[in-house]
DNA sequence: TCTAATAAATGAACGTGTTCATTTTTATAG
DNA sequence: CTATAAAAATGAACACGTTCATTTATTAGA
């Protein structure tokens, strides 16, 4: 719906021109204060101009977390050497919180959208396959690069996991008050403790088989950040 | 907001009527599908009418839940006997679902806005404090009706836990696309045999604690579905 | 350069959730 | 029974997300 693929160069300013207004309109008024007839005057556009671009009100919130997505791409590829999965998977937590920190509206309006399965912008659907695949591969690499990386087949369904307890720590972020969100950095310190207490456990045969399960759990409803590795590429079905 | 409490006689219902209509319509053509203007033309009454009771649309939706809600507390005081937390909580949740199975629509709805910290119907808010106590109050029995429940302090943690765990799982089933839900009944399953393993292991000091750390991480954002032990009664702050 | 086709851009119109000033009904008091 | 206050009920109006028929700009072919 709003990729970026097959427009010409003019539409891609255009485009951007919008979503920048956008962006700087969310981080003034808000989320929901913000209208895209605001929105478009802002860009010195029309209102139809904007749906031209953006299917609805969350792409552009969509667009915001792809952004961030591709600048943790990046990050986890230079700035995260070395360490455990447990340790790596903490600092790549906090470094997105930083990230997200200053775009608390229009993300948590993204997440709780995106948790409902009708959403055109569901997590698991369609319209959200790119970002997807780009943060789980975030987390893949979480645990590929690890000292105490596991096998392939059990980093990627670790992987995945891990994908799936970033979008529970986010949903969690968003709902801490706690200045600074204490609590939420609490909560990752937690995760990286249990980490670290059950990475040595996923070598032996029931835990193992736990995990296999919820990755298939989450597999079965389309929580495959990551290509399963049976099919061709890309797509998960 | 939607509270039944001081209400008239002819008021409260009114307030039924209208809520029947609602609900009538739901089922048939869905959720999304009803406009309130539909509700208020089957109800009998006017659009401003369905605004004196129900504060928004998805008040209704919290208005079914609390009903259902109502049920499972009979259902768990009379028809669940005996069993160890893993099995119990098993049946509750599986009767949970037999229950919520003809209402997705609606609740998915519900779900997914209530993870809006923004939202009046934030499942953490003022909003749905009733609603949170009574589900919480089917867990808290699920525990401590057990053969093999843990003492008050730690029963109360793991209502807690189960009531968050149950919200969670009935975010996946709303997103199950699989015939009669078999993945969710299968990670119900799973549920089971993950708590039956760890059951034991409460007894030992640092699960003991992860249990701590797990329950005061979800009631440092609110989700205490059941009142902390040291203020006096029913509020959560 | 003219023409046709394609892309970009417009803004009026629509539907729906929500609000609110107003009217009608019901209950209460003298 | 009447007057008055409170509760119940109304429906027009509003705002905003979304759609779409139409207009304007740009590109490509002769």
């Amino acid at each position: 719906m709003a990729g970026v693929s097959g427009l010409t160069p003019k539409a891609l300013r255009t485009r951007e021109r919008i979503l920048e207004a956008a962006l700087r309109l969310f981080a003034e008024k808000g989320y929901e204060a913000t209208t895209l007839r605001d929105v478009a005057r802002e860009a010195g556009a029309s209102l139809g101009l904007a749906y031209r671009y953006f299917a609805s009100k969350e792409e552009f919130a969509l667009a915001l977390y792809m952004r961030l997505a591709e600048e943790s791409e990046e990050w986890v590829r230079d700035g995260l050497v070395g360490g455990t999965v447990a340790e790596r998977f903490e600092r790549a937590m906090v470094a997105k919180l930083d990230q997200v920190s200053p775009h608390r509206g229009p993300l948590a309006a993204l997440l709780s959208r995106s948790l409902d399965p009708n959403s055109p912008i569901s997590a698991l659907g369609e319209g959200t396959v790119a970002v997807r695949e780009k943060m789980g591969g975030v987390f893949l690499e979480v645990v590929r690069g690890a000292s105490d990386a596991p096998g392939e087949k059990q980093a990627r369904e670790l992987g995945n996991l891990l994908y799936a307890l970033h979008l529970a720590i986010l949903l969690y972020w968003f709902h801490d008050r706690t200045p600074g969100g204490r609590a939420t950095r609490d909560l990752v310190g937690s995760a990286r403790e249990t980490l670290r207490y059950l990475r040595p456990a996923l070598r032996l045969p029931p835990m193992s088989r736990v995990l296999s399960r919820l990755a298939g759990a989450l597999g079965n409803v389309g929580m495959n950040a990551t290509a399963p590795p049976a099919e061709e590429s890309g797509e998960a079905r």
